[in-house]
DNA sequence: CGAGACTTTGACCGTAGTCAATTTATGTGG
DNA sequence: CCACATAAATTGACTACGGTCAAAGTCTCG
């Protein structure tokens, strides 16, 4: 159930972020195949690469995934959150090695941009465009995450990460005006943002009670995003007028 | 002076990371050409793209520099340093968008990435090999420097950061064993740990006292490099093996 | 209903921030 | 080479943000 709220539906894809806006020029006979190729993950289920392989690249179809990287201390910190149409890679672990990956939060859809199915629209120059503006804007994420982290405080990075959460389910087809849901437990926020469960929890009590966002039932309202903006610093994302 | 010592000299550039391990094959009029074309900025300057374009590439030669963004509240976090041979981008700053830059800690050489002078080698294989390895370990760096502002402490931070920065520092032959030259202010440690100016100061009183590093005239010492990478749960960069 | 995951709260502690002053380089002109 | 100006490092006193521990309350789901 929870499953096909995050999914984007057949035009929901059609964003400036979805990389499979040109699908629909697709034949029947390649929908099917795609969709049979499809790999579905539990959540707390990781993506792995085939054994064989050292790195796996892929599109997140529906469902939230996060990139993130756990110390040898139990410690965990969340780089990105991966939401439908958002390409990832994982490579496959090395002994000696930081251990990052990919895990899915709900349950989740991907594909393997290896996969045949794939390939018949691998070389639509619109999915390359895409594909290079979703990079560009994931890079941007990351510095953003960085300053969220280093430089602002706690009611600051709740905010800051809900705006940027928000524009990008918007992008997708998946927040109508403030409104979106938010499919995360308080623990994958306080890993995201390097805070503690507890924390995180005080903080989103004291941003309802200051009347920023409303939250009941996992889903978030934003209350006067203008200000939350400038309280939180936040910069909305370039839409797509990248060279 | 100081500008000199943290020059890479050459055979120094010839490390797994120098983008310019290729130069010894060119023929001297290249070389002065090459030379004849390289910009300098003292330190605190801001490396800009030229009036019309709204990117510009470059490599960095000597010196130190590194990307930041400044809140319009004046709080600034550091995302990465940048050492001689590492490949940089800067966009032109747009208004309404979080004002991103590099800066040059030490007087800086860099070049231009565009000038024809570079033209001649940019084809070499070898060099764009380099600069590929680059961008990966830059990636990777990112993360690191995510989990060591998210996740660890003050100390732990204090000692990631400088076990990394000695890795590259010996990868340009910028360090000798345990030592080397940190031609940083405390006020820049904090902007990029995300700490306090102060408690910088008293994390470095702290790790000096406990025995982790020495610290005399802009020169530090790692004191076992073993027991600090577990300590602060550090992994050093892969070479080259990447595919 | 019971088990387990998630949220919420209280009490207390400790790390890190702020403010302000002092000391120590570093540098510059005379 | 010295006097002064400025940047950088250091210290103290105090505050507060955020962490830890522990318990209780909710919510799901079999």
């Amino acid at each position: 159930m929870s499953a096909v709220s995050h999914s984007v539906g057949p035009s929901a894809a059609m964003g400036p972020a979805g990389a499979f806006s040109a699908m629909h020029a697709l034949r029947a006979e390649q929908v099917r195949a795609f969709w049979q190729s499809v790999e579905r993950l539990e959540p707390g289920g990781r993506i792995a690469c085939a054994p064989k392989c050292d790195v796996k690249r892929g599109v997140i179809l529906s469902g939230w995934a996060c990139e993130m990287q756990i110390l040898p201390d139990g410690r965990r910190q969340i780089f990105t959150f991966l939401l439908p149409g958002d390409p990832f890679v994982v490579e496959a672990p090395k002994p000696d090695r930081p251990s990052r990956g990919v895990i899915a939060i709900t349950p989740l859809q991907i594909i393997d941009a290896a996969n045949p199915a794939i390939e018949a629209i691998r070389s639509r120059e619109s999915l390359a465009r895409a594909i290079e503006l979703a990079i560009q804007q994931k890079e941007a994420r990351l510095l953003d995450h960085m300053v969220r982290i280093g430089r602002l405080s706690a009611p600051e990075r709740v905010l800051h990460l809900l705006l940027e959460l928000r524009d990008r389910l918007e992008a997708i087809g998946l927040a109508k005006g403030d409104t979106f849901r938010l499919p995360l437990t308080q623990e994958v926020f306080a890993d995201a943002l390097g805070l503690s469960l507890v924390h995180i929890n005080r903080t989103f009590k004291q941003v309802r009670r200051d009347g920023y966002i409303e939250l009941k039932c996992k889903t978030v309202t934003l209350l006067n995003r203008e200000r939350l903006r400038a309280l939180a610093f936040y910069s909305p994302p370039l839409t797509s007028d990248a060279a």
